[in-house]
DNA sequence: AATGAATGAGGATTCATTCAT
DNA sequence: AATGAATGAATCCTCATTCAT
């Protein structure tokens, strides 16, 4: 009647598979993977324990004892997501130093493709990201700081990166490119939700765009490497 | 928040306020004003039939001879405020007609400039309708598929004003540029609702990179009306 | 939303088609034909007065003017539902009469074919005064004390038409013996209903029961006229 | 009515009286006995939660701990009464063989007098029966096809018994007469919970005439045991 | 004769959370 | 580390009924 038989559990076989009795871990786990999915379908509200117990296999009441709060729980869920979201980019730019694709406009969109494919895979985090950011609820959710959080370490990492790549370029615009390449992207992963319109193809005007405009703004390839 | 929004009606005011009866045009309308306001603030899952109620001065009951659903009154809220959306656009473009304003792309800017305005000033719609969009309800609700259907029409009119005012440019470049120009909006509007960006500035950035993008791509300013 | 819209009413198409404004009777009688058949179904507590309106196509307050109450719409319906009973078996006797069916357990049997064929034809009136019985409300409706009082001009009835039948039989056995049709034959309807049993069987095992009951009560049949 | 019905449990009187966590079982007994006093007295549509939430004494939210729905709740209380009649039919039958009542029929009619004071100490089990049976839901509940199973089940019984107490007689016939003795006891019951109609009189009634009928069919009481 | 609009009470069910074990 | 049971407040929605027009 309860969700107290747990269901099989998508673990590598090769761990030992007695989770039912004191591993806290797992548990957690579980729960987290379980939230993760139905807040990022439904937001925070229409997130409820029960149905996170049900998916996790876990009862309500051992929610709360991993987590103080459902207002904890979706920040935990969060954070877990960012951790995953950076360890992507890191790999995402290491590869983007180690191929080198001809001229600094090629390599510009290449990474974009990258950064869309990447979205693409784990559209669960910036879906509740952004669903947390629209709602303003009277008791602002630790959750949704969390993500403004990270969104403002993205945009910072993004400056940082439009420098290296159209140096020479003045702050102000590179400023303002990172947040139309920010704010595009948010708009193109909505768009690609909602009416399943091409990501990469976004991503790809977005690149075009970008760099018509930091070259009508003065900027020019003499040095390629980004 | 209590029943004292409807005018009092010239009635002893000993007595418990029964709402002028017969009157439904009205009660429609306090209804869906209520509705808007909470929607616009919480999305379909924090919106309580309760709170609307308060809000609007009418008994929850009320509320179900006026509308059958919760969806449907959703629903009703997208599609008076998309009317009213495209009334202000509908103002805007004669604007746009009537005063000159120079070169092809200061006068882009201008327009740029206007809607961020008009969208500063009624931001309920479309946080309400990004947070439908979002959220994936199973049982997909009927404002949302309103809402996509109003995203639709803006999106072609966006393309046949593009088509206009970069006349010459081939149509596959219009197109990406309006979704860029769509998707942008929507992440600066969310930026500013999450931030307190500046929606003018971002919408500057976006009408300076379209036009270079557009430039980029081939068009130049032979013929200036837009 | 409402049900203003008339439905097209299954009365002769000979009929004046205005009913729309000022024809009491015709909606009366659609009101009490939605009400029949949804109480038929559902009981009394089962029965919307939403419901009857969207089948009758008039509006509820509308209902509120022909009847006072659900409980008396209600009791209404009973009070319709008998007076079709009574004129049908009122025809059933006649027939009875017209034809000679050959030895009396023959003809007792012909009899209890023809009310089993009629019952399995106006089946909502008995669910319905069954329903009603078996609840027990503590505001005692009226409907069900006017099906009470229904069934009790149905036992005499039956009472006198055994005597007649069994003539010279005592009349404390004719009097069980009637009361155990009138029960058997509740019984076999409610079978008819739950699983789809053949009622015309189910009567006939009655009237054969019943004759060999009188039989061997002692009586024997002299005289033939049932 | 109110929380008292459980025991004070040695807690301090001034408290909130919480009740005893932890004891499952009790509650769902406490749970099903209210559901079942007043759904044998109102039917499905006439139970609901909250009376069944004060009569228990637990709150309503509890009941859905317990069960998952009203249906279900019905069905559990079909279920449980359903055993209960069974035992004590099982303690009826073991009576049967041990004493001897000298002729068949005298046997006979003792056996159903036992099943009509049984019958009338269990009143609520058929009522709410008979009431779900007469119900046409559009959404079958559970309940009702419950109740039915246990029906065909006691038919079976009934056939079983008979072909014992007929011995000889034809498997059709037989059969005919267990579904005699099922309506007419049905019917009977209906019509002592509506006017008081003594029961044991009705079903002594059915047993004369099932016998006669068994007689007039060419069975004769050559071995004795039934 | 009829009806659009309104209304308070109550319907079943879910909510986040607690706590004894 | 975990959980069965409980709980009050809230959820959406339907109820029978009323009344001005």
């Amino acid at each position: 009647m309860t969700a107290s038989t747990r269901p099989p559990s998508s673990r590598p076989a090769g761990q030992p598979q007695r989770r039912s009795r004191a591993n806290g871990v797992a548990s957690r786990h579980a729960i987290l993977d379980a939230a993760a999915r139905i807040a990022g379908d439904r937001g925070y509200e229409g997130t409820s324990i029960k149905e996170v117990s049900e998916l996790s296999g876990l009862p309500a009441s051992s929610i709360y004892w991993h987590f103080t709060n459902k207002d904890e729980l979706i920040a935990a869920v969060i954070e877990r997501s960012y951790d995953g979201w950076i360890d992507a980019l890191r790999t995402l730019n290491v590869d983007d130093t180690a191929t080198d694709e001809g001229s600094a406009e090629e390599s510009f969109r290449a990474g974009m493709r990258r950064s869309a494919e990447q979205l693409a895979q784990f559209p669960d985090f910036l879906r509740l990201g952004l669903m947390l950011t629209l709602e303003r609820r009277p008791d602002e959710p630790t959750a949704r700081q969390r993500f403004l959080d990270t969104r403002a370490a993205t945009l910072s990492r993004l400056q940082r990166h439009l420098a290296r790549v159209f140096e020479g370029l003045d702050t102000t615009m590179t400023h303002r490119l990172a947040a139309l390449i920010l704010a595009a992207s948010d708009g193109f992963f909505i768009a690609a939700e909602a009416e399943g319109t091409d990501l990469v193809a976004g991503f790809d005007t977005i690149a075009h765009a970008v760099f018509s405009a930091a070259t009508a703004a003065g900027w020019s390839p003499t040095n390629d490497r980004c």
